[in-house]
RNA sequence: GGCGCUAUCGUCUAGGGGACUAGGACGGGGCCCUCUCAAGGCCCAAACACGGGUUCGAAUCCCGUUAGCGCUACCA
């Protein structure tokens, strides 16, 4: 068997969305399965809504997910003398036709057949034109798009998802797929293309399957074997809808944004109408690769669901060491405006990434162990202070006058927890009563690592000199309240 | 309206005639672990849309109903 030809084929006039990208990485799983060609091809025929920003964005998105193409970016635009020479070529083969009907007609007829409640079609009245009025027309320079002659067939195929699909001729219309100026409509520019790469399995939304009677009719007329199609179900936003704006985040970047992590985006995406069978879940590049196939696509549109996006963000995030960590945290950092100066942040991820959903998250957490322009309690922390009494400041004076006591030397995770076990034992403290002070001094928090890691975490002169203030500024008010 | 697609816990899904008292995951609830939280472990609640067939037997096959979604442009 040769290997497959897929293509992804977005057109440039918004984000990359996720279902788009999802649509994307079907396509790669699929070619890099099969040792097949992926082709990137962007249809920017639609010269009014279509950016170079825009194509920029589809591309950086795709970069960021890992999805990479064997061939492209090719441009629709530029294939637009193929696209009518096809058209022409189906004109003088009596395929197609002109038609002078203005949109103004047009308008008019759909709007009476709507009144009469039945379905529009176009009633070929321009197929009636004698050869002489064409020539006429043509004369007289009036506008006119070429229409595909349609035959009252039955059309069908069989969707490497959703098994066969059937049409019936008499269903459709004659359709444009010339306009006035020349320009090709989606559909033939799509299957005009897509034969000139050889396309040999389209992968595409949906929303595409009423495109595709169409699509095989101009394969046929055009005189070229048929490709595989698999349409894949669309992604809905929690209220059952299709996926826009208003549902928040749509686009990858707001994912990027966001601090979700792209090997868990990408495997999130997989999952999302495709499974490999089983129970798997966190699925490995390579074994997704692997495990791939059409027929584990399912037939029914999915729901997005962020929550479990970032629990699988979460996944990643604690099973990933901290270097691979470290880029994606600084840069968070510095969009934070966080200056850690010098220090080397991965023992600090290391030690916060389990509680982590996000590389935001991270960030957060890193900043509050080591800002040095942080201070040392906000008014969250002054209130969880002020909830603990008495206790808290008397604990922490004790636990205090025990660590400063700590030489730099045996400032390490262990040791720190002997000398605080031994604090509170000798002084009949259980131990969270004793800790959790310190948790909160430090991070203004009542959650965190465990408070010898925290600390050691922190460092010894910054540790001591943030408990300090906080024991200095809250010694009498805790006592009071 | 017409045409098409779809239908398993709230969500993502496993399942492709008997292995189903329908499995896993997210989320929710509880317990264990424990200096807090998270992770981890254990447990609980939670679904085959409805109605007909076919069959000894149906979540699985067929038909219908209902509902949701998509398309219905000189957009893609």
């Amino acid at each position: 068997m040769t290997p497959p030809r897929v293509r992804f084929a977005p057109s440039p006039t918004g984000y990359l969305h996720v279902g788009g990208a999802r649509t994307a990485l079907f396509n790669w799983l699929f070619a890099r399965h099969a040792g097949g060609t992926m082709v990137l091809r962007i249809e920017d025929t639609d010269r009014e809504r279509s950016t170079e920003s825009h194509t920029k964005v589809i591309l950086d998105g795709l970069a960021w997910l890992g999805i990479d193409w064997d061939e492209g970016p090719l441009f629709q635009g530029e294939y637009g003398p193929r696209h009518k020479a096809d058209a022409e070529r189906l004109l003088a083969e009596g395929k197609a036709y002109r038609c002078f009907c203005t949109r103004a007609e047009l308008d008019a007829q759909r709007t009476a057949a709507e009144a009469s409640g039945t379905a529009f079609r176009y009633d070929r009245r321009c197929l009636r034109l004698t050869s002489g009025e064409i020539q006429r027309r043509i004369q007289a320079g009036d506008p006119f798009t070429i229409r595909f002659l349609l035959e009252d067939a039955e059309i069908a195929w069989d969707d490497a998802v959703h098994g066969r699909i059937t049409f019936q001729g008499r269903d459709l219309d004659d359709f444009v797929i010339l306009r006035s100026d020349g320009s090709a409509i989606y559909n033939l520019a799509v299957v005009s293309d897509d034969i000139a790469m050889r396309i040999s399995h389209v992968i595409r939304g949906d929303d595409h399957i009423s495109n595709t009677p169409k699509q095989i009719a101009l394969y046929r007329a055009l005189g070229h074997d048929l490709p595989v199609f698999a349409h894949v179900p669309m992604i809905l936003g929690t209220d059952g809808k299709k996926l826009s704006k208003r549902h928040g985040a749509t686009a990858v970047g707001d994912y990027q944004d966001k601090g979700i992590l792209p090997a868990a985006m990408r495997n999130f995406l997989a999952l999302l109408g495709w499974s490999p069978g089983g129970d798997r879940e966190i699925l490995p590049e390579a074994e997704m690769i692997e495990l791939f196939t059409l027929d584990g696509i399912q037939k029914k549109a999915a729901v997005f669901d962020t929550t479990k996006l970032e629990w699988m963000n979460g996944q990643y995030l604690s099973a990933l060491p901290s270097s691979e960590l470290l880029d994606p945290v600084l840069r968070q950092l510095k969009q934070m405006s966080v200056d850690v100066g010098g220090v080397d942040v991965r023992p600090v991820i290391e030690a916060v990434k389990a509680r982590s959903r996000t590389i935001i998250d991270v960030a957060e957490q890193v900043a509050v162990r080591l800002d040095p322009s942080r201070a040392p309690l906000d008014a969250k922390g002054e209130g969880l202070i002020k909830k603990m009494g008495p206790a808290f400041s008397a604990n922490l004076r004790l636990t205090l006058e025990a660590l400063d006591a700590v030489p730099a030397g045996g400032w390490t995770p262990e040791s720190l927890l002997a000398v605080l076990k031994g604090v509170a034992e000798s002084r009949g403290l259980k131990l969270g009563d004793a800790l959790q002070p310190i948790r909160v001094a430090l991070t203004g928090s009542t959650v965190s690592e465990p408070v010898n890691e925290l600390l050691a975490v922190v460092g010894r002169e910054r540790s001591l000199a943030v408990l300090g203030q906080v024991a200095h500024r809250w010694g009498g008010a805790g006592a009071t309240t």
